[in-house]
RNA sequence: GCCGGUUUAGCACAGUGGUAGUGCAGUCGAUUUGUAAUCGAAAGGUCGGGAGUUCGAAUCUCUCAACCGGCACCA
C-alpha cells in the first residue's frame, strides 16, 4: 500500500469503511469524527484486535472498533477498572495495606492484598460504600510511562514491596505503565476506560479468600477479595440469581435431601453410600460394564493392598508416596498399653493402591503374550485411595477413596490410532447417553522432560492427532502439556449450567511397560515392548455421579432414578388395588415404592416431588374400578389417566438404560 | 497443607455471661382426604472434642478436629 504524501494513515472500521486520519490520531478522536454520541459512549478501542486505551495515538494503518458499553468487551474493561477501584477503596479504608495484583476473571475480578489483619466479609459493606464514592467522584484514568528505577524507588518508598518486586521482574524492554485515578495510582498493563465513572454501579463484592503470592505455596499468604461487575444492574441480578441456582444444585445438598450418601469425620473424604445413592452407582457401573464388554474389554479385579516394592518398581513410590496410604504388614500388638506395631514392622510396608496400572501390567505379564493377543484391553472398576490434602476434599468431586472406570490397552505402536479412534467413539457414545452433548477435547504434546525417543513421540502424537481427525472431533493442541511418559487426550464435558468438567482421558505410556518389563513376542519371534494406553471415560464414578446430580439438578433420567415410581393412594379404600399396582410394577422391573399412608394426596404429591421421584401413580376408587392409574410426572403440574397395563409398559420402556 | 469463616435436636436455623428455643421430620392421637405441606399432643440436646477464665460459659480465651469458601495440590 502506498502512503499518501502526508503522514496520513488508513483506519478501517468494523463495517468495512476506510477513512484517512493523521498519524497519531487517538481512538477518542476517531470516535468523535464518527459521531458525538459515539465519542460519549466510547470506553476503549480495539486496534488490530488488541484492546487499547482511547487516549493512545495510533501511528500506522489499522482496523479498529470502538468499544462501548453495548459490547461484550466492556465487561472486561469494567471488571478491570472495578479491581482498581476496589484497591483504592481498600487502601483508603485500611492504610498500610499493600496492593499486589488484581486481574479480571470469568464473571468478575479479584484483588490480592497484603495486610497483617485479614479482611472479613463484614468489611464488605464499608468497602463497597467507599468504592461507590470513588466511582461517583469519577476521576479520569491517566496513563503514564515511568522510568523503571524511579518506579521501583517510588513503590519501595511507599512501602509497596510487592509492586516493586513486580516491576523488578518485568522484562527490561517492557514500559513501566502507571494508571492514575485522581490521587491514587497503580502499576498496570491497561487498558482502562476514560474514567472510573464508567465502572457504573452494577458490582458487588462476593468473598474473601487466602491466596499465595504468585501462586506459590512457599511464598506469603495474601488476602484476596473477589467481586463481580456487570454492565447494568439487570445483568448483575441475573448473575447473582445464577449463583443461587447453582447452589441449589450442589450435589452435597441434594445428596442429603435425596438421602443418597453422607460423609463423616471418621472417614473423611470417603463416601457412605445409602441405598438410594448406591442404586445410582450400580446403574452407572452396570451401564459402563455393558459398554466396555461390547467394546472388547475384559474386566479384571486387582488387589487393594500391594507391597511397596511394586510401587518402587513402577516409580509411584518415588514420585507420589506422600499421597499414598501406607500400611505396616504386621499383626498388631494386642497389649493395650503397648505400641500397636513394632519398629520391625516398617521393614515391610504395603500401600493401598493409588492407581490400577501397575496391577494391570502384572495381569498382562502372566504367561507369554503374542502379537496376536494384542490389543489386550483390561478393564477394572478399580477402587483407589489417594491421601488428598485436607483442603482439597470436596463432596463427591474430590475424595480419598474412589472408583475409576479404568482400563489399560496393551497394543503395538501401529495399533495406537485405531485404538484411539475406537476409544473416542466409545467415549462420545457414553457422554451422549448420559446427557452431555458438548465435549471439548485437548491433545497434550511432548513436554521438555520426557522418556522415550523422539521417533516414538512423533509416531504417538501423530497417531492420536489422526485418531481425533478421523472421529471428526474438534480439538485443541497444547504443546508441552503432555505427561513425561507420553502424550494424552483430555476430554471436558459442559454441564447444563455451562460449567466444564474434565472426566475422560486417554494417555499413552511408554514408561510403565519398560519399568515393569511388559513384553510380547512379535511376528519376528523377538520380544517387543507393548504400548500402554491408560483410559477412563467417567474418571471417578463418585465424581461423575456428583456431576450428574448437579447437571440434572437431582432430576435424574428414569433409568438412574433411585425410586422410579411411587404408587400413592387417595384413601385406604384403594389400598388393595394399590398393592396390585405396586406388585405389577415390581414385576416389570421398576424400582417402585408404595405410599398408603393416611395423608392427603396433596401431601404425598409434594413430598414425592420434593424427593425427585420421576413418576407418581395415584390411585383412588375411580382408578381401582377402571383398572387404571392417574400418572403425574415430575416437573409437570398435570396428570393423565391410563390403563394400568399400558402405563407400566410405557414406564418400563422409558426406564430401560440407554445401553 | 495455607488463609478466612462455620460447628446448637435427624434436617434448616434462632439464641453474646444467669434454668437451651422455633419450624420441619420422627412418635402417638384425631382426621379418610382427588394432585406441592390436615389438626393436636408428648418426646427429642454432654450446644464439635478437650482445657482454661468466671460464683456461673452455647456465649469469653486457648487448643484439637471436621466442614464451608478460596489458594496450593490433583500420577
Amino acid at each position: 500500500m502506498g502512503q499518501t504524501a502526508t503522514n496520513d494513515i488508513q483506519i478501517t472500521l468494523p463495517d468495512g469503511a476506510s477513512r484517512e486520519y493523521a498519524a497519531g490520531v487517538t481512538g477518542f478522536e476517531i470516535a468523535e469524527s464518527i459521531s458525538k454520541s459515539l465519542a460519549k459512549a466510547a470506553l476503549a478501542i480495539r486496534v488490530n484486535g488488541e484492546l487499547s486505551d482511547l487516549s493512545l495515538p495510533i501511528t500506522g494503518d489499522a482496523s479498529v472498533a470502538i468499544v462501548t458499553r453495548k459490547d461484550e468487551d466492556a465487561l472486561e474493561l469494567i471488571r478491570h477498572d472495578a479491581a482498581h477501584v476496589l484497591a483504592e477503596a481498600v487502601q483508603n479504608l485500611f492504610p498500610g495495606t499493600q496492593v499486589t495484583i488484581g486481574p479480571t476473571i470469568e464473571n468478575g475480578f479479584y484483588y490480592d492484598f497484603a495486610r497483617n489483619e485479614p479482611f472479613s466479609t463484614e468489611d464488605f459493606e464499608a468497602i463497597e460504600k467507599e468504592m461507590r464514592k470513588i466511582v461517583e467522584r469519577g476521576a479520569a484514568f491517566e496513563r503514564e510511562v515511568w522510568d523503571r528505577d524511579e518506579a521501583i524507588k517510588y513503590f519501595k518508598d511507599k512501602g509497596e514491596a510487592y509492586k516493586a518486586e513486580l516491576i523488578e521482574d518485568l522484562p527490561e524492554t517492557e514500559e513501566i505503565k502507571i494508571y492514575r485515578q485522581g490521587e491514587w495510582l497503580d502499576l498496570c498493563r491497561g487498558p482502562h476506560m476514560p474514567s472510573v465513572k464508567q465502572v457504573g454501579t452494577a458490582f458487588k463484592l462476593l468473598k474473601v479468600a487466602g491466596a499465595y503470592w504468585r501462586g506459590d505455596s512457599d511464598k506469603a499468604m495474601l488476602t484476596r477479595i473477589y467481586g463481580t461487575a456487570w454492565r447494568d444492574d439487570k445483568e448483575l441480578k441475573a448473575y447473582l440469581h445464577q449463583l443461587e441456582e447453582a447452589e441449589k444444585r450442589d450435589h452435597r445438598k441434594l445428596g442429603q435431601e435425596m438421602d443418597l450418601f453422607h460423609f463423616q469425620q471418621e472417614a473423611q473424604g470417603s463416601v457412605f453410600w445409602h441405598p438410594k445413592g448406591f442404586t445410582i452407582y450400580n446403574q452407572m457401573e452396570g451401564y459402563i460394564r455393558r459398554r466396555l464388554q461390547d467394546a472388547g474389554y475384559k474386566e479384571i479385579k486387582t488387589p487393594q493392598l500391594i507391597d511397596n516394592k511394586l510401587w518402587e518398581k513402577s516409580g509411584h513410590w518415588g514420585k507420589y508416596r506422600e499421597n499414598m496410604f501406607v500400611v505396616p504388614d504386621e499383626v498388631p500388638n494386642t497389649e493395650e498399653d503397648g505400641p500397636v506395631v513394632s519398629d520391625k514392622a516398617f521393614e515391610k510396608l504395603m500401600a493401598l493402591k493409588p492407581m490400577n496400572c501397575p496391577a494391570h501390567v502384572q495381569v498382562f505379564n502372566q504367561g507369554i503374550k503374542s502379537y496376536r493377543d494384542l490389543p489386550l484391553r483390561l478393564a477394572e472398576f478399580g477402587c483407589c485411595h489417594r491421601n488428598e490434602a485436607h483442603g482439597a476434599l470436596h463432596g463427591l468431586m474430590r475424595v480419598r477413596q474412589f472408583t475409576q472406570d479404568d482400563a489399560h490397552i496393551f497394543c503395538r505402536e501401529d495399533q495406537i490410532t485405531e485404538e484411539a479412534v475406537a476409544f473416542c467413539e466409545l467415549l462420545q457414545n457414553v457422554y451422549r447417553d448420559l446427557g452431555f452433548e458438548d465435549v471439548a477435547v485437548a491433545l497434550s504434546l511432548r513436554p521438555e522432560m520426557r522418556v522415550g525417543s523422539d521417533e516414538l513421540w512423533d509416531k504417538a502424537e501423530e497417531g492420536l492427532r489422526e485418531a481425533l481427525q478421523q472421529t471428526g472431533l474438534e480439538f485443541r493442541e497444547d504443546p508441552g502439556e503432555g505427561a513425561f511418559y507420553g502424550p494424552k487426550i483430555d476430554y471436558q464435558i459442559r454441564d447444563a449450567i455451562g460449567r466444564t468438567w474434565q472426566c475422560g482421558t486417554l494417555q499413552l505410556d511408554f514408561n510403565l511397560p519398560e519399568r515393569l518389563d511388559a513384553n510380547y513376542i512379535g511376528q519376528d519371534g523377538e520380544k517387543h515392548r507393548p504400548v500402554m494406553l491408560h483410559r477412563a471415560i467417567l474418571g471417578s464414578l463418585e465424581r461423575f455421579i456428583g456431576v450428574m446430580i448437579e447437571n440434572y439438578a437431582g432430576k435424574l433420567p428414569l433409568w438412574l432414578a433411585p425410586t422410579q415410581c411411587v404408587v400413592a393412594t387417595i384413601t385406604e379404600t384403594a389400598d388393595g388395588y394399590a398393592e396390585e399396582v405396586y406388585e405389577a410394577l415390581k414385576e416389570a422391573g421398576i424400582r417402585v415404592e408404595l405410599d398408603t399412608r393416611n395423608e392427603k394426596i396433596n401431601y404425598k404429591v409434594r413430598e414425592h416431588s420434593v424427593g425427585k421421584v420421576p413418576a407418581l401413580f395415584v390411585v383412588g376408587e375411580r382408578e381401582a374400578q377402571e383398572g387404571s392409574v392417574a400418572i403425574r410426572r415430575l416437573g409437570s403440574k398435570k396428570q393423565h389417566v391410563e390403563k394400568l397395563e399400558r402405563a407400566i409398559e410405557e414406564l418400563a420402556a422409558e426406564a430401560k438404560p440407554p445401553f
